[in-house]
DNA sequence: ATGAAAGCGCTAACAA
DNA sequence: TTGTTAGCGCTTTCAT
């Protein structure tokens, strides 16, 4: 391994005149640099960064911290971050929370001794307490797809409630007047805002939307086809189905086909996040929008800036806002 | 932060002794063991993995080099990574090649740079004398996903072609006769594997697969859908189709239905990969399962020990083989 | 413009 | 059993 001594013996210098040519600090003669910039090339020296790291206190590195980085939605995350640190130098230790507290935190501490400065974090189940005193002990958290108030400046989100109005204002210009909506079990955070919006549309719109057309299920692909069997059997009436999410508007689909029902032409579905799944399943899915890999990377590169400049305490708001994507599950009303 | 000397002074010791209970060395009084560590847990200590990996020239850090992790394969690829190197108290850096070997080997020196020791590389077209080269200089480079014999103890692949073998066979029983395959245009690895399994077994059968029934496209799901509308335009007729994997079985899926073709009635379809998008596509997809975090899991274990150990040279092999996952799109051959 | 030297937090001889 | 000390490779004053 050559370091930064070799370096200097070869070219005759000290080696912090080669700290200083690496850092392209102003006070080297221009011989001297060029020679400098010689031997490094021809030696292939490149600077050991846990030295680095270690005098003074920071990396290159930052970290990302996801539930399960194999979930489609987490990997584009984690690919977004990864573009961000990418184009600022910066290396991406990932870490997977599987979905609990305990190790979610241990993931962050042991980034913290790797003297990581950024990290992105995905944490859904976490409580604000235990959120606010990591975000207040390391200036470059950054929360992904959570938004609390006291730490706004740190939060990149998304406007669930909105992108859930967007759908439902589609469904109801296409003239349905019949609504079933299926969503997860668990109305925190992102279920809660969805349900809400869509409530909110359909209200200005004075179209109903009775208790027992909301079933509550997994948020995942049988949990859409349990939900959508459970509407079903309930003897439920409706055109449109809005989905908490993809996969269980897939799930949906499935089971609406089970039982003998086409999907536009008898009931339209939409979704929520736009994975891939949502362009490979028949009917392609008309969904929502959710550009989460646009939004690691400004997350990262905001991590970035806090973690290197913790006092620029700029108060912008980082929020996203969805956009429907028109597919090829939604149809007109019968009879429109 | 708090460093060993804090953790000393408090606790009236050296920081020698200090780090060797850190280290569970032996050469410890006990009452002084019990003593550090009180002190250890008060003080919230943690070690700094930089100045270690400065003095150890090593460290507890990994790294996984794969084209896009935000693509479902690799972002399983990862998740097995991640759970290995977890298991084995490391850190996991991941970097996208974006299928440039310039950016591999450019994310390869960067992890050498943070004294990272294990890498587990995905190479698809980086030639195989730089991968020899870099394996050479790194003795914890495992390549998954590629087998080069010279270096055979650092490879973890799949026998594509046993499992292309085990799909053909399952049509062949099902009795099936007029068989069709879409194949990536990009013969090299994989999809030479695949094709050449699915030719033995047909051959072996004594069933024909004539030229035209072979279609070349893009390995995705749009190549499917071309390679089944010029298979169709062709006049082709075929009862069973192989596809190289399975994006590109699903486009082939959505076409055929759209010709009027029923899967599995009139055709059967076979994919490969086994992706989340095989269990969310209508009919189900029957596919060869490829255990890819399975496969990275340890890929990641023995790139550790390759990393720890590098004169460990056992000989042992790292073959993985598939097997066939049974759903839906397969049926008895029409007339069956 | 350049060099000498201190020290980041830690490990590992070597002493005692 | 415990402590002293010399670095690991680098950045950064402080001299010159």
């Amino acid at each position: 391994m050559v370091t930064i001594k070799d370096v200097a013996k070869v070219a005759g210098v000290s080696i912090a005149t080669v700290s200083r040519v690496i850092h392209d600090g102003g006070q080297v003669g221009e011989a001297c640099r060029a020679r400098v910039k010689k031997v490094i090339a021809e030696l292939g020296y490149r600077p050991n960064s846990n030295a680095r790291a270690l005098v003074s206190k920071t990396t290159n590195t930052l970290g990302v911290v996801t539930p399960k980085i194999s979930m489609p939605f987490f990997g584009s995350l984690a690919s977004g971050v990864e573009k961000g640190a990418r184009e600022n130098n910066y290396k991406c230790l990932m870490s997977n929370s599987l979905y609990e507290t305990k190790s979610e935190l241990e993931a962050i501490e042991s980034l913290r001794d790797h003297n990581c400065r950024s990290i992105i974090l995905h944490s859904e189940y976490s409580d604000e307490k235990t959120l606010l005193k990591l975000a207040e002990e390391i200036p470059g958290l950054v929360l992904i797809n959570r938004y609390i108030p006291a730490i706004s400046n740190r939060c990149v989100w998304l406007d669930n409630q909105t992108g859930a109005k967007h759908a439902t204002d589609y469904l109801l210009k296409r003239g349905h007047k019949k609504f079933a909506v299926i969503t997860s079990i668990y109305q925190n955070g992102d279920p809660g805002f969805r349900l809400q919006g869509i409530r909110e549309a359909l209200k200005t719109a004075n179209v109903p939307l009775p208790e027992a057309a909301i079933e509550e299920s997994t948020a995942n692909l049988e949990g859409g086809e349990q939900a959508v069997k459970a509407l079903l059997a309930k003897g439920v009436k409706f055109t449109a189905l809005l989905a908490y999410n993809d996969n269980m508007a897939i799930g949906a689909i499935h089971a609406l086909f089970e039982a003998g029902l086409r999907v536009p032409e008898d009931v339209s579905v939409i979704g929520f996040d736009d994975l891939i799944v949502s362009r490979v399943c028949r009917p392609r899915l008309t969904t929502v929008h959710y550009p989460v890999e646009e939004m690691a990377s400004y997350a990262t590169k905001l991590a970035i800036e806090l973690g290197e400049h913790p006092d620029a305490s700029h108060h912008r708001t980082h929020l996203f806002i969805p956009h429907l994507v028109e597919r090829d599950s939604v149809a007109d009303a019968p009879g429109v």
